[in-house]
DNA sequence: ATAGAGTATATCATAATATGATATAATATC
DNA sequence: GATATTATATCATATTATGATATACTCTAT
């Protein structure tokens, strides 16, 4: 009896820097910097985040319940003490998903309704 | 020569409200109320817009050049007085579209990593 | 060693958005 | 003609986003 107590669709939707940040995390842990650095490389320089925005969201996010403080550290000599990681719960990564479902079914519609053009 | 002046990415971006919005305008022209409906119809209840959210999103919109007022009116008899109807502009579409193909990524890169079990 | 670029987190103050609540009135239904 | 629904509008507040700034560590090249 694994309990996923609440829905994870009632956390939905997601504001686009914590959907952004949590796919970031999706892959692997990744301290703030590092997370930041991704989610501009992920959407091709189409979502750039300063440290305001991502740090504010991390917070919040600890307080929801999405990721958590990992005490995981790389090799000491490739470490940087001043890094914080964090990474995914399971309550993150259900509400990852339920996000992504949503906007794929977004982007379906879009598609349906001739919205893209050649494709 | 048709000018489409500002590249339609810098708008990204949107704000779910305005994405919404938009993806309700895609099919055909619609008064606010009857957006309101669609959109929460569209999203299979996951996405409902009160109308604080509504107007105010409309009234950006308007600004943005993102939407216009249409003067059609429906047959007198199916028509309502109080209705205020809006369709895209050409610029809005572009927008939209832009905004689709972005999701369109971030969603195949969910995929891609597998966010989405069992699809 | 040290200067400078880049890395890393943090926070302040402000702006932009979102939202519940409420108001008002027309239209439709019974 | 009472009631529910449709329709737009706006106020006040809460939430979120963001530029700017601060602080300090790390890395590289000289």
């Amino acid at each position: 009896m694994t309990a996923s107590s609440p829905q994870p669709e009632t956390f939905l939707p997601l504001t686009q820097p914590v959907f952004h940040i949590m796919l970031a995390l999706s892959n692997s842990e990744k301290h703030g910097y590092a997370i930041m650095k991704d989610v501009e490389a992920m959407s091709s320089g189409q979502f750039k985040m300063g440290p305001a925005t991502l740090y504010s969201s991390i917070k919040r996010m600890l307080d929801a319940g999405f990721i958590e403080e990992s005490d995981d550290r790389p090799d000491p000599d490739l470490d940087d003490q001043r890094r914080r990681y964090y990474k995914l719960t399971g309550l993150g990564l259900q509400v990852l998903e339920a996000e992504s479902r949503r906007l794929e079914q977004l982007v379906d519609l879009a598609k349906a309704r001739q919205v893209m053009t050649f494709s």
